[in-house]
DNA sequence: CGCAGATGTATCGAACCGATACATCCGCAG
DNA sequence: CTGCGGATGTATCGGTTCGATACATCTGCG
């Protein structure tokens, strides 16, 4: 009913403010530098959620310092208010399906410094567990259908595997890295430190609740 | 006004359709299967953009075999008309930078089995170019915003990087590749063969046809 | 028999993009 | 000083696609 509310751009956009209030035009430069090669939201969709959050008090326009000349309106800064810290820390909490598919996993992980350990570790597994599903899927098809497939559509399958092989690989890390710095201690009022990432190949625990 | 034709997915269930009849739900699949890991088509999309196609003349519904029961209809089986070949064909030759963008390389490129030699080399030149441009600009945001940045986001960046890094060597050498082909000989007549793309070791010559 | 799971067709709202339109600010060449 | 191009800045519109959902049929199996 408030407007588009529901998706990864919410999240964005609160948790960008949290660090410091901002205008649309910067918002959007800093959280597409955030995201890197993950994400870029454009203006269409960034615009009507500010009027959205913004409709919904969890975030305010800022007050100009009083020395601005009176008909004069350019810069609209937004910032967050305390329903919108409130709303973001049960935004940050929540570790659903919608956290671990491909538009929003970027977005999740580029918070994780404000994220809690234990919800970290879910989605990681989440994103795991998504992805050797896909594997097994696209791999067994592969297998039924191998020689009906020509060259090229054979090679994209193949870079296809081993990117998101490879992207495995990486979460089995960062999880291993979690899970070694997780119990070592219990220190809620810092921000939370990431324990840093150590390589080893492959390493399999079960996943928590793979789709559905 | 005709309905979701737009985008790619129009040149996804033409080229499909090229191949052999199909109805929606199996269509689906061969074309989940074909994209591999790089997307995933839903129906909400599907079946608008048959409708829309199907109103353009370009795909008709298949004839029943004669000895179907009358009152029956269950699966509708959709096939190419020459109109659709046409357009296929229109759709295939083109190669704007709607072609190269994340989302419609991989549809492209499944389906380079059918398309000019030409074509085919400006894409990936242009997903390159693409990529190395985004690779920049992400690059000089981190250099200008380095100790700004947690180490999740920081992680976050070095493995989107590196990625795309990858990708842009895969890149290079299906470029290398198709240029080494390319001036080999002229014949135009035949399906253009694929130059030599890299094999993988797993062969699988059996399952006789198990799929319908 | 009955029922679970694959097959199959279909729709709706929400999310997001890409293009576009303007207006303002600022450095700098003429 | 002037004007002009490019970055900054706000905003909207149409169009594409997703995710969830609904429902009907067919098929294997205990």
């Amino acid at each position: 009913m408030t407007g588009p509310r529901g998706g990864m751009l919410e999240l964005a956009v609160l948790g960008s403010l949290h660090e410091t209030p901002l205008h649309g035009y910067e918002l959007r430069k800093r959280l597409n530098t955030l995201l890197g090669m993950f994400r870029a939201f454009s203006y269409g969709s960034l615009y009507p959620c500010l009027r959205a959050l913004l409709n919904d008090g969890l975030i305010t326009e800022e007050e100009p310092p009083a020395d601005t000349v009176i008909g004069r309106r350019s810069k609209i800064v937004y910032k967050l208010t305390a329903e919108g810290k409130e709303r973001l820390h049960e935004l940050l909490t929540q570790s659903g399906p919608s956290s671990w598919e491909d538009e929003s996993f970027g977005i999740r992980f580029a918070f994780f410094g404000h994220t809690e350990a234990e919800v970290r570790l879910r989605i990681l597994e989440g994103r795991r567990s998504r992805l050797e599903e896909r594997l097994d899927s696209v791999r067994t098809a592969l297998a039924r259908t191998r020689e009906r497939l020509d060259s090229y559509t054979l090679e994209l399958q193949r870079h296809g595997l081993e990117s998101v092989e490879r992207e495995v690989r990486w979460l089995n890390e960062l999880i291993d890295s979690e899970r070694r710095g997780a119990t070592a201690r219990e220190d809620p009022s810092t921000t939370t430190e990431p324990p840093h990432v150590v390589q080893d190949g492959t390493k399999r625990a079960d996943t928590p609740e793979a789709d559905k």
